[in-house]
DNA sequence: CAAACCGGGATCTGCCATTTAA
DNA sequence: TTAAATGGCAGATCCCGGTTTG
């Protein structure tokens, strides 16, 4: 508002006495906390009230203070960047706004990652350029940064940065995929190229070892299946690969077929939680009835269903079972599972009001979007009054 | 035409531990 | 030795609608 500019001139004005000072007090400061440290090491007596090492930068404190940046919580995640001499917070700041962000957005980003304010104004617009041969706007980038700060600044490593670009595009993902995968796993592009590379050629090794023709169009369809793989450690995927094939007794075939099918989407859970889910899967299952074959065939046809927590799935499945649904109509349409319980609930409640006979209509009517869900009810509700 | 099939979209960071660099 | 860089982890679905099929 009209207080801005001049909190601004404020802030530069004393940005520079703050400089100034910094610069002045350099050579000076550099000898009294260098020499007590010195003798320190020669005569270690930790009795002694210990010298204080280096003291925070007072300017920078007032500085993100007048910003408003947490301060505290800042300064819990990264305490080294309040002991720096030089940083460029107004620069940062400056940056941010040029490119949309409220002043309110650049606090909480300071305040989330503290050391983007140790970044140039010259890396920070080379790393931007970057990111923008993958988004159209600056205002998707600012959302990210926002979400999350720490993927953008993590890394100060540009060149990095770029190699990650043309190893994914020569992947075969395309533009599309590119845009997806930053915006959903923004980690991914700070990874290191090398981390990456080993994730896809685990992907590729394993197509391979299960007789799989094409590797790489194998690992390209995981990675666009399930954005948030390079992210994950090649341990946790190693392993739920593995689990899923001796817990289900998969072929190779069924195996490659799932992993580049839905069953993609899995791979990121933690390996306690997958096994977790699916012994209690199995064990829901064979209260039900149901055979171990059943299992796989509800695995392979609908993987997600191991994505449900335990409590979750029991209750959903209860509901289901409660309404008049049998668990062989569940398992020849498992994605029915994919809605909520509430959902499930409302949408049971008013079939029954106006007499549906699932045994005969069959249960796809629960696996539809609301709207087309509403308006079936609709002509049922016509149809039942007469 | 309605029902069934099928894939996609939203979302997923913020912390801790270890290694590397200065 | 400190700070920076990097790797890793826990957490835990739901919904929509274009297209094909019958």
């Amino acid at each position: 508002m009209a207080a801005v500019p001049g909190v601004r001139a404020l802030l530069n004005l004393h940005r520079s006495v703050a400089l100034q000072c910094r610069f002045a007090l350099l050579p000076v400061q550099l000898t009294p906390t260098c020499l007590p440290r010195r003798l320190c090491t020669i005569t270690p007596k930790s009795n002694e009230p210990k010298p204080v090492e280096r003291l925070e930068n007072e300017s920078l404190l007032e500085n993100l203070n007048l910003m408003g940046v947490d301060v505290k919580k800042a300064r819990q995640r990264q305490p080294g960047v309040f002991r720096k001499v030089i940083t460029n917070e107004h620069g940062l700041a400056q940056f941010l706004q040029s490119k949309g962000a409220s002043h309110k957005a650049i606090a909480s980003i300071i305040s989330r990652f503290p050391r983007a304010i140790t970044r140039t104004a010259d890396h920070l617009e080379q790393r931007w350029q970057l990111w923008r041969s993958i988004f159209e706007t600056d205002a998707e980038i600012v959302s990210i940064l926002d979400r999350s700060p720490e993927s953008f600044f993590r890394s100060s490593d540009n060149e990095n940065l770029e190699k990650n670009i043309v190893f994914l595009t020569s992947l075969g993902l395309n533009a599309k995929d590119l845009h997806r995968l930053l915006t959903t796993a923004p980690r991914t592009f700070s990874n290191s190229l090398e981390l990456n590379r080993q994730m896809v050629e685990l992907l590729e090794d394993i197509c391979a070892e299960l007789g799989g023709k094409d590797p790489e169009k194998f690992a390209k369809a995981i990675i666009s299946r399930n954005l948030y793989i390079l992210i994950r450690s090649t341990k946790r995927v190693k392993k739920n690969i593995d689990d899923l094939k001796t817990s289900l007794k998969l072929s190779d075939c069924e195996l490659l077929a799932l992993l580049q099918g839905a069953g993609a989407e899995i791979l990121d859970l933690s390996n306690e939680y997958l096994k977790k889910n699916f012994k209690s899967l199995q064990q829901k299952m064979a209260s039900l009835g149901c055979q171990r074959s059943d299992v796989k065939k509800l695995v392979l046809s609908y993987p997600m269903v191991l994505y449900i927590g335990t409590e979750r799935l029991s209750t959903k499945l209860d509901c289901l079972l409660k309404g008049g649904i049998t668990i062989k109509q569940i398992l020849e349409k498992p994605k029915v599972l994919d809605y909520s319980t509430q959902n499930i609930t409302g949408r049971l409640e008013k079939l029954q009001s106006v007499g549906y006979d699932f045994q005969e209509s069959g249960i796809n009517i629960l696996d539809t979007s609301r709207k087309r869900f509403d308006a079936k009810m609709e002509k049922l509700a016509v149809s039942s009054d007469e």
